[in-house]
DNA sequence: CTGAAAGCGCTTACAG
DNA sequence: CTGAAAGCGCTTACAG
């Protein structure tokens, strides 16, 4: 007993988690007690009273569980990998998809739910195989792919596929029904804004390209020559505007000059990423085009960049939210029951947000 | 013998990992030994051929050590929490501090090192108390902090000082030699800034102000201060715009209005942000003032938002990376020695970068 | 130099 | 219903 206090002293001043065995001991019940009240499987196998104590002496002491022990119980790691493609620098302005948001939805969940991440960030340079090991070799319980070309990520899990780890791809096509991944119909969407421009009255509506991603522009495309086509317009290549300058706000401004200088001008123009737009807002600027008066503007993106410009983005709004809380849902169901090794596929609607570039 | 075949089929079969028994199994020794090489501890204790078939061993199963077993032996849990002020959204836009950058750079180091991040966004409405508890109730092996008021942190540092766990508060200068933390001295930087257009022949330098956070801007007045001062030209308060617009490209857009408006004209403009930076160069844009012809402009951020403006930035360089590398390395440092709680201040220097906006 | 053993903080099957 | 015990994968002090 001298020993236990000695030893309880000395852990106090290091500032030394409480355990499971303390709580027992002031519970005045046994540990394997307290871990089934902690892991509420207490249910007809501990009395009402010895919980009741339990969880007080829990909430006396802030005792919370240890992840590495019970990770070690459980052939757990309670860590998740985010498999970025790329590094997390090279995200933000590419394509319409906001890391920030996603980050910040993703880890606060996996923060709650008692995982830490481990973001890996793989060389693109690298060829399949060694991304695949940069990918696995942690081990870690499952992995959420962030930011990935269809392609590639594709190739991959077909590569790793046996290993029956649980994993999910976010935002991401992939068009095959044994793969988990969650995205969005970027074709419906776009034909959504275009439509909407075509009943304001605009028959000639300019397109800019803003990325240089294929798997993410045609879908775009194929959207806008849907909904032009369902009116009776017929298609003109030349109304779309090809740019591939790296910097997506120059890119926006040069497409936006090369689509104005076609005659009759187009009374509207909807652009594929909404920093792009900013660079087409720039030149409207330069160019005292008013807007939506004289051309009416829709972006396609998120809502940082859509409400920085002025005046605020009328856009198509990427369901990035959603998509991160289901993503980790998903992914944490799974590594609960390991056994499930089903694949699903979760798609999410876009939103048209009217806002000051269009009417 | 059977019966350990069986289970490595068993094993096998479900991906499960090599341990270090099976390391030692296979080089024929003990599992003492392969920890001791595993740990770079072996020199006078392992003889060098059995070294050498535990490495042989390591290699052909692509053995990687468990970190929750390894955690539980060491009383760690080789996680690090990154303590934020707030969500990570609202970051990236505010105060010139790239998030993207950091955390890129963080997360490759801190993944290198076989730690995992448990990310921590502080609610901001919460009481000093709250966030503490929220920040330390994981009981990781240690916080990075990133993004924080000056004010609140060093008040919750100094309420949970006597709990000595290794920390560091990333890029705020909280002037007490008895905390840890990086940080840059803008002063120094804006000094050097309008320095240099001092020399480019202007008297008269528009000062804009981006951010809201008085402890960001304060020291950037200050040294824009001392550079005129040491060039005998006298503070005119009517040249520093202040915006309060919350949107930094618009507040740019306004202050940079307000600022041209004053006679004689100013011939260069100090931004603080590069972000407010954009909105002051639409508005050039916008009243075909040339840059740098008639104005000159230098702004103050990092690389990204710099990059993309048109034509590029000319600013003061925020050194994100050394940050984001230096203050990772200081806390694994002090995670490896525990007994180690000395303080440390970190400070970097920021760069000049001509670009197009200013000769 | 070697290797069996204790122990880290948990969970869970099992004997009482 | 209860509680001692085994075991998860490591590290390290210790006996040989």
């Amino acid at each position: 007993m001298q020993c236990y206090n000695l030893v309880k002293t000395f852990l106090v001043i290091n500032q030394m988690a409480i355990t499971i065995r303390d709580i027992a001991k002031c519970a005045q019940t046994s540990v394997s007690a307290v871990s089934l009240v902690l892991n509420e499987k207490w249910e007809k196998k501990v009395p009402k009273d010895t919980v009741a104590r339990v969880k007080q002496a829990i909430k006396k002491y802030h005792y919370v569980q240890n992840p590495v022990g019970r990770g070690l119980a459980l052939k757990k790691k309670f860590r998740i990998s985010l498999g970025i493609y790329g590094s997390l620098m090279e995200h933000p302005l590419i394509g319409a998809f906001s890391f920030h948001e996603l980050l910040s939805y993703v880890a606060s969940i996996i923060s709650q739910s008692g995982y830490a991440i481990d973001i890996i960030q793989v060389n693109t340079h690298h060829g399949i195989k060694k991304m695949c090991d940069e990918i696995i070799s942690n081990g870690n319980d499952g992995i959420i792919f962030l930011g990935w070309d269809q392609k590639v990520i594709k190739n991959i899990l077909h590569k790793i596929e046996r290993i029956s780890f649980p994993y999910i791809v976010v935002d991401c096509n992939l068009n095959d029904k044994s793969l988990s991944y969650t995205y969005t119909d970027m074709s419906a969407s776009t034909e959504i804004a275009i439509t909407h421009l075509i009943k304001n009255g605009h028959k000639r509506i300019g397109f800019i390209r803003a990325e240089l991603s294929k798997s993410r522009f045609l879908p775009k495309l194929k959207g806008y020559k849907m909904a032009i086509k369902k009116c009776g317009i017929r298609f003109n290549d030349r109304l779309v505007a090809d740019n591939s300058n790296p910097n997506p706000i120059l890119s926006g401004y040069n497409a936006c000059q090369k689509v104005l200088s076609l005659r009759p001008k187009p009374g509207a123009v909807f652009c594929s990423d909404n920093l792009a737009a900013l660079g087409v807002l720039m030149f409207l600027k330069e160019k005292k085009i008013k807007v939506p008066d004289d051309l009416e503007l829709i972006g396609y993106g998120d809502l940082t960049f859509a409400n920085l410009a002025i005046p605020p983005l009328s856009y198509v709004c990427r369901s990035i939210m959603e998509q991160g809380k289901k993503s980790v849902q998903f992914i944490l169901k799974r590594m609960e029951k390991k056994r499930d090794n089903s694949s699903q596929q979760i798609r999410f609607d876009e939103e048209l947000v009217i806002q000051g570039t269009c009417r």
